[in-house]
Formats: C-alpha cells, sequence, structure tokens
RNA sequence: GGGGACGUAGCUCAAUUGGUUAGAGUUCCGGACUGUCGAUCCGGAGGUUGCGGGUUCGAGUCCCGUCGUCCUCGCCA
C-alpha cells in the first residue's frame, strides 16, 4: 500500500464525483494563499538563546559505562545539534515530523524534538525502499531515523535553523508510531483559539514557543533552588490538605470520608506551617509550593499556582530584603544576562501613592502624579475649590507632549476610560499651546494666574497634555494610575523588554471593609506592626504602618512579605482589633497561638508568584501560556474536562448531598 | 454577581442593508515534480453557521434564551 496513513488518517470521506470548483475559483488560489499566510506572525521569543541550551549526550566510554545512560537505545543524537563538525558520522535521530516536503525524485522532512530542528534528505541514493517510507510520513508522525551527517549542497543551507548547515542522509527510518492529522498542528504559524489549544494540550506543549516557555520555568525553578541552597535555605513541604482560615480568598475544601461534613482546605498559602517551622528552629525556610484560591480569574491569575515561598528567623526586614536582592540579581542574570546594581530602590507606600497613585509602580517611566490642591482651593473652578475644601484633592499628570495625538475626542474616551474604572465623576484637561498658555473648554473658570502657576507646578511646555481629577485621595490615586499606565502603553514611553526591579515598604496594617464595616488585614493577620506603632493598633489602626515589603517588577507585584508578630499577645491584639474572636482565634489556629508561646524567634518572609515572574521574564502577557496545564477562566481543565462529577457511592461514603441551585423565578 | 468581545469546514478566517446553491487559505485524499525548507503545480473531498426558540416571503446576519472561550470591574489577607 502506497498510503501508509490512507484510511485510518482519511477523517473525510472520498467522493470523485462531486463537482469541480470553477476554473475562476482556481485561479485566485496563489495569490490568496500568499496573502493569508503572512497575516498573523506569532510573537518572537525574548530571553535569550543559551536559556535554551543543553550538553549534548555524552559518548559512552570505559569510565561511565552503565552509569548515566545517556544515548537512549532509540538515539544518539537530539535535533538540536548537529552542526559541520558532525559530518561523516553516522547518528540515530527520534521526533516528530515537523513539516514534510516530497518533490518526486527529492523528498525532505524536519524532525523535531525539544531540541531542535533537523532536515531530512532523501534522495535515489537512499534507495527505494527509505523513500517509501518516507514518502509516506506526514505531520507529527513519529519516527526514528539512522543516517550520515552530510553539508548541504552550496547555497541550499537555511540560515534560520540551527542545524542549517547539514542535512541527514539516512540509511534507514522506522515508523514508531503514526498520528492522527492533529486539530492543532505544532509547525503552522497561525495560532489556533485558546479552547483548541488547551483541548489538545499536549500537541500546543509541542510547539517550540512553549517549550522554550517551560524549559525557561524549569531554569527559573532550578535558578532559585541553587542560589537558596547556597545560601544555607532547605525546602521543606508542607500538607496540601489542610485547615480552612479565615480572612483572605475563598477555600477550595476536600470533604473528609472519616468525620462527614469536616472538610480539608487546601493551602492558599504555607504561611502559618513556615512560621511554625521557624519556631520549629529551620531558620532557613524555602519551598516551591503550590496554592489554591477559589477566586475568579484573570489573564494574570490562576486558583491553582506556584509561589516561591521563604522564611527566615532572626532577621529583621533588611535581611529579607537583601536575600531577595541577591535572587533578583542571580536571576536576571542567569535568565537574562543582566547584571543588577543592588541594592534595589525603595520607596514607602506612602511614597507610591503620592507619587503614582498605586502601591506596584511601574518606575520604567516617569509621569509622575503631580499635587495641586493648594492651588485649587484658589483656583475659581469650582470643581477644584470643592475638592480642595472638602478634604479632597486634587492632583494631575503632565503627558508631554500629547497634545496633538489626542483629539477631543480621544480625551473624551479618556474621560469615560477613567468613568468606568474608578469613582472619578470626570476630567479636567489643558493642552499647552505654543506661547505656553493652557487651554480647554474649562479654562475660562479659572483665574489666569492660577493657571499659570499649575502649568508651572506641571512643568508644561508647549504640545504637552494636562489631566486633572479632583476627588479623594483614594479616587485620584485610582483614576490617575489608570491614566498613567495607560500613556506608558499608548505613548511608548518605555522599552517593554527592560526589566525594572523596585520594593515598596511600609504597607499599611489595616485597610477598612465597607461591606463588612471592620478592619481587614491588608497583607494578613500574621504582619507585625511597626514597633513604633505597637501603641497605636488600638487608637489608631488607619496610622499603623506594618514591616511589610512588596518586590514590584515592571509595575507588577512580583512578591510580597512581612516580618511576622512573635508574640503571642501583639497577635492576640492583632486578632481582636479584626474582629477574631478569641474562641474563633483559638479553635482556627490556636495552634499558631500556642506555638508562639513556646519560644517563638523573630521571623519573616517572603512569598513570590513563580507564575508571574515567567511571565515577566519571558515577555509573555498571559499566565496560562506559563503553566503546562491551565485552567480556564471558569477554572476547569479544557482537556480533562475537571471538575466533574462522582460516583453516587462516593458521595454516600462523604456524607454528602448536593442542593441543586434553585432556579430564578422568571 | 456586573460590563464587553467572540463562536461559520479538522484549523485560521470571509460572506454588502436580511436575499440565489455559505466562500478562501491551510489540513485531508489523489496526481505531477531531483534541492526543498510554513515547497510549488493540477484535481477532489470537506458545513445542522455552538445549541434552542422567535421575527420575516426569506436569517450566518435581527431579537430572546442558553452553552462555551477570552478581556475586564467586583473579588483575589
Amino acid at each position: 500500500m502506497r498510503n501508509v496513513g490512507g484510511a485510518s488518517r482519511g477523517m473525510l470521506s472520498l467522493n470523485d464525483d462531486q463537482a469541480g470548483k470553477s476554473p475562476a475559483q482556481r485561479q485566485v488560489r496563489g495569490e490568496v494563499a500568499f496573502r493569508t499566510r503572512f497575516l498573523r506572525k506569532r510573537e518572537p521569543m525574548r530571553f535569550p538563546r543559551h536559556i535554551l541550551e543543553w550538553q549534548p549526550f555524552a559518548e559512552i566510554t570505559d569510565e561511565n559505562a552503565g552509569k548515566a545512560q545517556d544515548k537512549t537505545l532509540l538515539r544518539t543524537h537530539t535535533c538540536g545539534e548537529l552542526r559541520k563538525e558532525h559530518l561523516g558520522q553516522t547518528v540515530t535521530l527520534a521526533g516528530w515530523v515537523h513539516t514534510h516536503r516530497d518533490q518526486g525524485g527529492l523528498i525532505f522532512f524536519n524532525l523535531r524534538d525539544r531540541y531542535g530542528i533537523t532536515q531530512v534528505a532523501i534522495g535515489p541514493e537512499q534507495g527505494e525502499d527509505v523513500a517509501a517510507i518516507a514518502r509516506d510520513l506526514h505531520q507529527e508522525y513519529v519516527v526514528s531515523v539512522t543516517g550520515e551527517v552530510a553539508p548541504r549542497p552550496e547555497g541550499m543551507l537555511n540560515k534560520k535553523m540551527e542545524t542549517g548547515e547539514v542535512e541527514l542522509r539516512p540509511t534507514s527510518i522506522t515508523l514508531l508510531n503514526k498520528s492522527a492529522p492533529p486539530p492543532l498542528i505544532p509547525a503552522t504559524p497561525e495560532l489556533p483559539s485558546e479552547e483548541t489549544r488547551l483541548k489538545y494540550r499536549y500537541l500546543d506543549l509541542r510547539r517550540p514557543e512553549m517549550q522554550q516557555t517551560l524549559l525557561l520555568r524549569h531554569r527559573m525553578a532550578k535558578g532559585m533552588r541553587d542560589y537558596f541552597d547556597e545560601q544555607r535555605f532547605i525546602e521543606v513541604e508542607t500538607p496540601i490538605l489542610g485547615r480552612s482560615t479565615p480572612e483572605g480568598a475563598r477555600d477550595y475544601l476536600v470533604p473528609s470520608r472519616v468525620f462527614p461534613g469536616n472538610f480539608y482546605a487546601l493551602p492558599q498559602s504555607p504561611q502559618l506551617y513556615k512560621q511554625i517551622l521557624m519556631i520549629a528552629g529551620y531558620d532557613r525556610y524555602i519551598q516551591i509550593a503550590r496554592c489554591f484560591r477559589d477566586e475568579d480569574l484573570r489573564a494574570d491569575r490562576q486558583p491553582e499556582f506556584t509561589q516561591l515561598d521563604l522564611e527566615m528567623a532572626f532577621v529583621e526586614m533588611e535581611d529579607v530584603l537583601g536575600v531577595v536582592d541577591g535572587l533578583v540579581a542571580h536571576i536576571a542574570k542567569i535568565l537574562l544576562d543582566q547584571d543588577v546594581s543592588l541594592p534595589l530602590p525603595r520607596m514607602t507606600y506612602d511614597e507610591a501613592m503620592e507619587r503614582f497613585g498605586h502601591d506596584a509602580p511601574d518606575l520604567r517611566y516617569g509621569m509622575e502624579l503631580i499635587d495641586v490642591t493648594d492651588l485649587a482651593g484658589e483656583s475659581g473652578f469650582r470643581v477644584f475649590e470643592g475638592a480642595s475644601q472638602s478634604g479632597g484633592r486634587v492632583r494631575g499628570i503632565n503627558a508631554s507632549g500629547a497634545a496633538e495625538g489626542y483629539s477631543r475626542k480621544k480625551i473624551d474616551e479618556l474621560t469615560e476610560f477613567v468613568q468606568g474604572n474608578s469613582q472619578a465623576k470626570g476630567l479636567v484637561w489643558f493642552k499647552v499651546e505654543t506661547d505656553g498658555k493652557l487651554a480647554s473648554p474649562t479654562a475660562k473658570n479659572f483665574k489666569p494666574e492660577v493657571l499659570e502657576q499649575i502649568g508651572q507646578r506641571l512643568e508644561a511646555k508647549p504640545g504637552d497634555l494636562l489631566l486633572f481629577v479632583a476627588d479623594s485621595f483614594d479616587v485620584t490615586c485610582k483614576a490617575l494610575h489608570l491614566l498613567r499606565k495607560r500613556f506608558g502603553e499608548e505613548l511608548k514611553l518605555y522599552d517593554p523588554r527592560s526589566m525594572h526591579y523596585s520594593w515598596v515598604v511600609e504597607f499599611p496594617m489595616f485597610e477598612w471593609d465597607e461591606e463588612e464595616n471592620r478592619w481587614a488585614a491588608k497583607h494578613h493577620p500574621f504582619t507585625a506592626p511597626r514597633p513604633e506603632d505597637i501603641e497605636k493598633l488600638e487608637s489608631d489602626p488607619a496610622g499603623c504602618r506594618a514591616v511589610a515589603y512588596d518586590l514590584v517588577i515592571n509595575g507588577s507585584e512580583a512578591a510580597g512579605g512581612t516580618i511576622r508578630i512573635h508574640n503571642a499577645d501583639v497577635q492576640q491584639r492583632v486578632f481582636n482589633l479584626l474582629g477574631i474572636e478569641e474562641e474563633q482565634a483559638q479553635e482556627r489556629f490556636g495552634f499558631l497561638l500556642d506555638a508562639l508561646k513556646f519560644g517563638a524567634p523573630p521571623h519573616g518572609g517572603i512569598a513570590l508568584g513563580l507564575d508571574r515572574w515567567v511571565m515577566t521574564f519571558a515577555g509573555r502577557d498571559n499566565i496560562r501560556d506559563c503553566i503546562a496545564f491551565p485552567k480556564t477562566q471558569k477554572a476547569t481543565d479544557m482537556m480533562t474536562e475537571a471538575p466533574g462529577s462522582v460516583d453516587e457511592r462516593q458521595m454516600r461514603e462523604l456524607g454528602i448531598e448536593v442542593r441543586k441551585p434553585e432556579k430564578a423565578d422568571k
């Protein structure tokens, strides 16, 4: 049989009697093919090549025989390593058929494994037996090829391929396995829908791009473990089946069979266990820990994610920051070959909110928020004066040079954008004219001398666009942060490949929860207040600052940690303030309160979101691309179709009965 | 829980204001081709337009519901 795939491959039945297409339809084919093919390009990977390199398989010698058996029985080399220096050698490669080009007298196919792609060329000298097998190969067939590494003819080198100077001239080809026509073809540049990619994840993961991202992830995790090992940290595994704790996100619950009606909770983080480890004397702990939070998803949020979790005893904030500074430098060096100068810059939370309106500012560009509340009070403009007199703030940003590019219509869009995404009631804006005057429909309401002062304070130059929000401090923060972020992207104020690392420190201990009408922990309830703020715990919760710190990379929170409370009394006072009853605290984490009584050392730590680090370092804008088997927005797995129903028997054993959600009345 | 985008061939996309038998590329099947390298050329097959209703002489297109994917607000100590 000529065609190996034949009927088994065909998903469609043959029907020779069907009417043909019109000649006109046939004619456009070539041109359309050219156009559609180049319409969509994949995003190029941005991390350096050396990340992708591996040592070649070692030769088997007398010394290592029987030890590291690198060479497998089915291959001698990978598809990524053959070069000119291998010319003349007889090798065996194994992999997937990436592309296939049958020219009759000559057949080419590219063989792919996770190390690279090598061309196999079959001419008459390979013999009809080999040619017959090669002719019938299809995409994603699995083959092993034995042959000689041969030079490509002059002028036929492929500079786009790492192995493009050589090709394999096979003496034999073994078909290891066929493949049904794949719904997702790893070799094509068109990216299928996310739905298809997630359903056939094993095919999506064959794409070199995905393999490179997962390799970067591996390198990063290994780099972290190596670094912390050198710093005398030890990795300890903490339980996945734990206890539900109040505060924080919704828990994923696991029913207990032995105690019907009781549930384990999957950890939102190993927080309590690592504190217990400090009390137990393991003064430097890390864990690459899986965490679970049953909250709605985002482009950068999965219900199940990985944290590099760290805790140290006998330390103050400086010690933790120092260790993480070193980690950042190490990772930037091994992944990006960048030298990061230490210590990383820092600012306080208050400063970050004042200057950037956000606790994780993107410091790759300026455009800081400027306060004009004092001028606004005397401006003659009612909105400004009102905000100023009612204890609010009037702040603005200078989108330098943006006056021309932003028409009245585009500014209206900005206004809607701000109104839709924050509580801000509107935007006040001015374009700076060539004579330096501020112009806008509202300008006539202002005293001219105040406008001039406002312009000076924002360092307005002709062609600048100034935008102001007058409202409470919080609202001006939110609105102007959104605007700053948007201008940063639209005006291309930074190189998207650049990296900026910094710390934000001294976060507030508490924030007011409007809904529940009580104080809530800004970080978590085990966070230590600054020593000077302990006395204010009850009298001025809003004024208490925590020994808390966030690592910010390119405007995203890359890590967050605190020094913990190691004093049972202080811990109890914080619980009291948070409205956690003594009885409830004792029930939920009495073990921690107990442990704190038995010689708890001063301790603190930090947790860093590994998935987001991969995202940032690989230049991806989607966390699913950084996780091998991610969940959809509804937290389902499209490949396994989890979550699924279970047997009635399992439910009975667990003492569980499902109450069907009631349908809304119509 | 709210707002938005999308859903058409295995895959990626078209289809005028609602108007004939829903078209391309790619994949797939058959054929040609001795230097190709998302090969090219010739021929062919492939559709319950996510699903269910409704409006209409007529619905891929308009309306309602529902399912799915994505973005986003809330939420995520």
